[in-house]
DNA sequence: CGATTTATCCAAATCGATTTTGACATCTAT
DNA sequence: ATAGATGTCAAAATCGATTTGGATAAATCG
């Protein structure tokens, strides 16, 4: 493996002058000629570590989700996210660290900063307490990206999509196509994005002075076997919603079997709507209108917001909010007159 | 930020002693606690790229996945393959870095090599030529294993889903179901995965003499729309197959929307088989049965491989195949006598 | 023409850990 | 009692790049 030292001599200079003709500081032609030329003839390209070490930085960040088991499925959206942040980074020649860890091995993130192992984070806390955490335990000037907000903590930088607004959104689109009835099946309460879902859904349907059942409201952890029972506690009340907003594509596939099961027909019988618009919506019978999360904007979003702060580039502490929209497919039909 | 000097001065012994009490070498009871007692007050963490520079390594691998556009097919698979990855490393103290890259800047990762900026590497080919082009271009001793065997290239280290087995498994299924009529409808012929199994597929046939017509082999893209044409001309022969596989389970969800347009019922009219097992499956209707990839057990035997490689511990250079397997659900029905 | 700038380069210092070398006690064995 | 282990630790070398602080020669300026 070459070295400086050795470019150094097959060009017969200096290893600092070789440092610089590759850097693109001044040297006359001749030395840059020599050196490029050396540097093809032994195929040299300088180690990342000790570049790393001179620099105080390792040119990587890290991308981290939380994510309590290794559950392989319910991450539809993980893939365009990877490849916004990715795209980011090749364009400053970054490159990104990956991991999933579990809510109770945070202190492995803490670790990674104190130790230098990355110069910045995205994270992707998922659950509450994860946020608040991390920014205890990290070092106060390490840059950090959260994308999601945990409403308990006063996160000063994140790139998050709107959770409020996606909820509102879903109400107030299923009241546009004429639903007064609407029943939720929501996910589990330790769920960050879930309990943002929840208040803005309760906030908007009071807003719009609908009235609901409280067997209209069922709890699911945003798979698609609760989704199915979540249903059909909905089915068995005595008065039926005309249209069920379910807090994520999995538990609306669940409702959509549901509902089919007890012979009713989505969309003509019943409505459904999901949330996040990952592979399974277009491909559940029939295609699930659904709320779609703009993931690959987001890591894009993100992976900058955190360059420009590794960057020490001036950057106010504020949420950056991206807004969901509707996609509309065919589980929600419009009723009334 | 503390250093092992800071460490050294407030312990009062040397650096090296420092050193060693962290790393567990013989040093007295009475230093190792005053140097414990020294890191703990400062917060010391050692940093990872001076580690590095001295060690020569960097104790991180990276997982590089080679796709042109943001396929949205690899969500199904991608996150139980990180985290089977995941979950190994973590256990030998390394970390990922992760990138998705395309067919044209495959040279990214020799780059990545070269400047020593992960210890090894774990490379999902999925187009025919760029394993040839990595084994050419990395250093013949820098660890690599391949996550899928092009048959072009003889890979020495590679841990693969055996695509032969698995097509071989399809059309063997299908027979055994009662099937004598089937239509495929295939993938991209640049995709490595993809000639493997349909090469295994028509010599399966052909072994189990079945004869077939043109019209029942279809291209596709792999991709929802491309299955829907690929069946709307399976259905326009004039004799129609008894049952289709399907290349992938995107395709066939194609497939099962074209079915049911020109009213066939799947699976009592027709028989449709997925590929893949991705979360699609489960949420089509109906669900569909499919070949399962066991990416999570794949990942974590690279990631094994590559550890033992990096490691220097022997490792004998073969393929290692890893068996898909049926998952019945409720596309495919048995017919005949 | 002498004084200052400018271009070019090198030797040595630096980043922060680990490892080598060797010094000094203290202990064991003959 | 003396030769040889053994335990403990410090000084210095090392990993491989970049950066600092001069040095020298050529170019520019007053």
């Amino acid at each position: 493996m070459a070295t400086v030292k050795d470019i150094a001599r097959l060009a017969g200079v200096s290893p600092t002058t070789v440092s610089w003709a590759l850097n693109g500081k001044r040297v006359s032609e001749e030395s840059l000629r020599r050196v490029l030329e050396a540097a093809q003839a032994l195929n040299y390209h300088p180690k990342l570590s000790a570049r790393s070490l001179r620099a105080g930085k390792v040119f990587s960040i890290g991308f981290y989700i939380v994510n309590p088991s290794l559950d392989p499925r319910l991450n539809g959206y993980l893939f365009p996210m990877l490849a916004g942040i990715s795209k980011v980074l090749a364009h400053d020649g970054y490159s990104m660290q990956f991991d999933i860890i579990t809510p109770s091995t945070v202190d492995a993130l803490t670790k990674k900063a104190l130790e230098h192992s990355v110069d910045g984070m995205l994270v992707l806390p998922q659950f509450s307490g994860v946020t608040e955490q991390l920014m205890e335990d990290l070092p106060k000037d390490f840059p950090v990206v959260f994308m999601q907000s945990d409403p308990a903590a006063k996160t000063p930088h994140c790139v998050a999509i709107d959770q409020i607004k996606g909820a509102d959104l879903a109400i107030r689109y299923l009241y546009a196509q004429g639903h007064r009835d609407i029943g939720m099946i929501t996910g589990p309460v330790e769920h960050v994005d879930n309990v943002l879902r929840m208040r803005s859904a309760y906030q908007t349907m009071q807003d719009l002075h609908l009235v609901w059942e409280r067997a209209w409201v069922q709890q699911g952890e945003f798979d698609i076997e609760s989704g199915y029972i979540g249903m059909k506690h909905i089915l068995a009340a005595a008065k039926k919603p005309s249209a069920v907003f379910c807090f994520n594509d999995y538990m609306a596939i669940g409702a959509l079997r549901a509902a089919s099961h007890v012979g009713l027909r989505v969309p003509q019988d019943i409505s459904i709507l999901g949330f996040d618009d990952t592979d399974v919506a277009e491909a559940s019978s029939p295609a699930l209108t659904t709320i779609q999360q703009p993931v690959f904007d987001q890591g894009q979003r993100a992976a900058n917001l955190l360059m420009r702060m590794i960057k020490q580039e001036e950057v106010t502490a504020q949420v950056e909010w991206i807004s969901p929209m509707v996609v509309e497919r065919a589980s929600v039909e419009r009723v009334g007159s």
